[in-house]
DNA sequence: AAATATTTTTAGACTTATCTAAATTATCAG
DNA sequence: CTGATAATTTAGATAAGTCTAAAAATATTT
């Protein structure tokens, strides 16, 4: 028998390609503009010079525009290649926590390699077996096969003022300390979380969580995202 | 938030290292001895110089036995790398079929790049959650996590002599032609089958699957492993 | 607006895994 | 046992993706 080599780096594109079109993607929806080429090294914990010269690839292949010193932008192609790198990620996400009871804050790792699996017809079944999630165990939104994100109307828990309520939608950051956290205070996507009093000057507040009421910082509080009730 | 690069490339072994070992696993399988530079290239579709290039990398890991000129034999730690390649390739097999509702000549290729897939816990907990099974769609034992593989008493069906009955354990060769040819004939795992007749100038077979009777040429009896009734 | 600091790019080098072509070793037939 | 053939290895080259160091462009400060 005769092994076909390298069957998945023939797919169209190589893994650090996908790795830079997502982080770009990423950074696109923060920045509103065009993305610097140390934003992307930063975040990538590469060099600026290596992102150079991968930034001019991919704008060969047209799945960005760039010019010299003034940063990149995706192309539809290229919003759309990253958006369906991101749709296996948040699907993988779901059938680690949902199906193999993983936590929440293991996955992200082995998202990061099972995203690169080529196969629509994984990626498809996946999904209904699934059962065609809208969101990921982070409450973050799952594109479509067509690279469209359902934008939902969320805030920062921070931006609550006392006496209202909200239900937790969603994390910003997803770092294990962070999650485990929420996880200490029972706070997981779907906890209604009331307001009793904020301090102005340092922006910490106190909630109510069930029948628990404790203190968070500014930080916490500008780490989850909640839709008001 | 900062992206930790090339995760999967940092444990342990490469893609490329670890389909060479597979491939070597599965030649010393069949071969019975050392495995030739040219076999190994054959198998995978490489340039037998490109073979020595890796073999003497891998030699130097210790995961296999290399003279010049004269071939290789895995160290027990290389057989045990890849038969824990081959245990995640089959268990994702497995998943495949049972969960996804693929056919069972659709999942080599996806299982292919799904081998590579580095978590120890993620395999721990898929194994659990597909109720670790012993064999892979096509019949072919699933190694344990310290890499044994339970060997069964098999024969070929051609083996089988006329009015001896049999039940479809496995199949030799898995391309996607012959595991169709199989569909059709609604031969599967777990199939029972009755030499009706066998021809000595040919090899080939008449026999009985449910109600029906057919002919098959000795290329198709040579390559479906049956356990005697 | 010039001087300084920061960002970005270029140039050249390294690593992994591959290739071709040439050289070497082994094997087999007579 | 010797020469022909086949198998294997070596040497040098290539491509992808990265790096360092230096040069160029842009931004900021005074």
């Amino acid at each position: 028998m005769v092994i076909k080599k390298y069957i998945y780096l023939c797919s169209m594109f190589s893994l650090a390609e996908e790795n830079y079109l997502k982080a770009i993607y990423h950074l696109e929806q923060q920045a509103k503009g065009e993305v610097s080429t140390n934003a992307i090294a930063e975040r990538m914990d590469t060099k600026p010079s290596s992102v150079t010269d991968m930034v001019q690839k991919l704008a060969e292949k047209k799945l960005l525009s760039y010019k010299r010193y003034k940063g990149v932008l995706l192309t539809a192609d290229g919003r759309k290649t990253a958006a369906n790198v991101i749709r296996k990620h948040r699907l993988w996400e779901v059938f680690l926590v949902e199906k193999l009871n993983f936590h929440w804050d293991e996955v992200h790792e082995i998202a990061e390699q099972l995203e690169h699996v080529h196969s629509e017809e994984l990626i498809s079944r996946l999904d209904k077996f699934l059962g065609s999630p809208d969101f990921d165990p982070h409450g973050d939104p799952i594109p479509d096969k067509h690279g469209n994100v359902k934008r939902t109307e969320k805030k920062l828990l921070s931006e609550l003022e006392k006496k209202q309520r909200g239900v937790c939608v969603g994390v910003r950051e997803s770092s294990s300390e962070f999650l485990q956290y929420l996880d200490k205070k029972k706070i997981t996507i779907g906890t209604k979380i009331t307001v009793l009093g904020k301090e102005f000057f340092d922006g910490s507040m106190i909630i109510q969580v069930g029948r628990d009421q404790f203190f968070i910082s500014k930080k916490i509080g500008e780490n989850l995202y909640v839709q008001t009730l």
